[in-house]
DNA sequence: AAGCAAAAAAGTGTCGACAATTTAAATTTG
DNA sequence: CAAATTTAAATTGTCGACACTTTTTTGCTT
């Protein structure tokens, strides 16, 4: 299976767990516009679900924080502040870090081969579409996936996969913002796979998290020049 | 308020989310088997709610990895394991220093002056009641609450308070097993505060993540002990 | 008596309806 | 005409009921 994340089984799977699946992806891809209140009785005609079910889904989009219910006044998708995605990349920085250690103490060989093959297609995959590709969307996320997989702490995946990724992803996909240095994320990808192959996981950790820090940064250095831009030019 | 966790209002809340208070809190004291089958029919009854109101709760249990559902098949409370508590401890050790190093940086001189009365008072506690006091059970998530409030990462702290620490707190229930060494902990709890005071950030991270290790460690031991005991004796 | 088959019981998945609360609209009043 | 109050519409909270699965019980066959 394509590492497509939070993969629902389309036909046997209980309708709630198939209308979370489709209102998390709509809420990532702004489909359901951030900040947009959110009306039960019309969101469960859309899908064509009671809403009961739909309420159900609900809860646990609620749980991950991609919508906030207040009692009697329903629910609203949250809407994106930067400060957020900064705290969202300061825990994946941390956790990330942990994740490679342990991955350069537990993923088996095969696991290490494959990681590489992934990096190999990605470069592939870059050169060809020269920016706009699948690797600048999401294909970043393949990678951190795969060791999170080999780091074999199952909490971890879930809490990164579960739940910060997503957010991470929603901006993204709202602000456009993909990868703006496909070559430099792909070297730093190759230097930790090496860190894990030696078996160094104070240097995969290392790697790992100056690798999410970057992009953090990044992030950062955008913002203040929007704030810049907006003080001059509006 | 009391730094009690998950607190819900009994009174105005919706009443899934008092029911979903209750039912975590009854399966981390091990009012519910952990393991045990879950009759979602018997269990309305018992909280003297409707099935629809109940499932709404259980699936944000089973979003919080408190309880496991298989379609058709129904819910279990999970069974505790000792890898998965290793687990949260390693996680909980990252953003642990996480969220110290933020608390260094961020947290106001009222709130560290607070932090050490607490600590002040967790002695006291200690000393009342020579080992079984409300410290021993429930104090140490005080005071790792109020350093994640003071990181000023408010998803720190709904990773660290809506998941985590209640796993740990499950075992410690259920197991019977609090911190074996209370003035130990409390004398590295005084030297993190040292650290936050002195806003030595880099320091507070690593006397944090070696006060959470050296517990994880016991934990370690308490397991290996155990094992050999039962090879040996049963 | 053991094993398989069919029927019954229990349980989960999903829905529609009613009650209570909030928001919007309409009417009254100063 | 604006502000306040009442009325109406829409929305959320909660429940009970029915269909479909899974599990258990029952009964038959070898």
């Amino acid at each position: 299976m394509a590492p497509t994340f939070n993969y629902i089984s389309p036909t046997t799977a209980p309708l709630t767990d198939r209308i979370f699946g489709l209102l998390q992806d709509a809420i990532i891809k702004g489909e359901i516009r951030a900040g947009s209140k959110i009306s039960e009785p019309e969101l469960a005609k859309t899908y064509g679900v009671s809403r009961g079910t739909l309420r159900e889904a609900l809860s646990r989009l609620e749980e991950r924080h991609l919508i906030i219910r207040s009692p009697n006044h329903g629910a609203r998708v949250i809407s994106l502040s930067y400060e957020e995605l900064i705290e969202t990349y300061q825990i994946r920085e941390a956790l990330g870090g942990l994740g490679c250690r342990l991955a350069a103490q537990n993923m088996t060989d095969e696991e290490i081969a494959e990681l590489r093959q992934l990096l190999d297609e990605h470069e592939k995959s870059i050169e060809e579409d020269n920016g706009l590709s699948y690797y600048q969307k999401e294909g970043e996320f393949d990678f951190h996936y795969r060791v999170l997989q080999g780091s074999r702490n199952n909490r971890l995946l879930t809490i990164l996969d579960g739940g910060l990724y997503q957010l991470i992803r929603m901006y993204r996909y709202q602000f456009s913002t993909a990868s703006p240095r496909p070559y430099q994320a792909l070297k730093e990808h190759r230097r930790i796979v090496d860190a894990i192959e030696e078996r160094d996981a104070e240097l995969a950790d290392l790697l790992m998290r100056r690798h999410i820090r970057t992009a953090r940064i990044s992030v950062e250095e955008r913002h203040k020049n929007a704030i810049a831009m907006e003080n001059s030019n509006g």
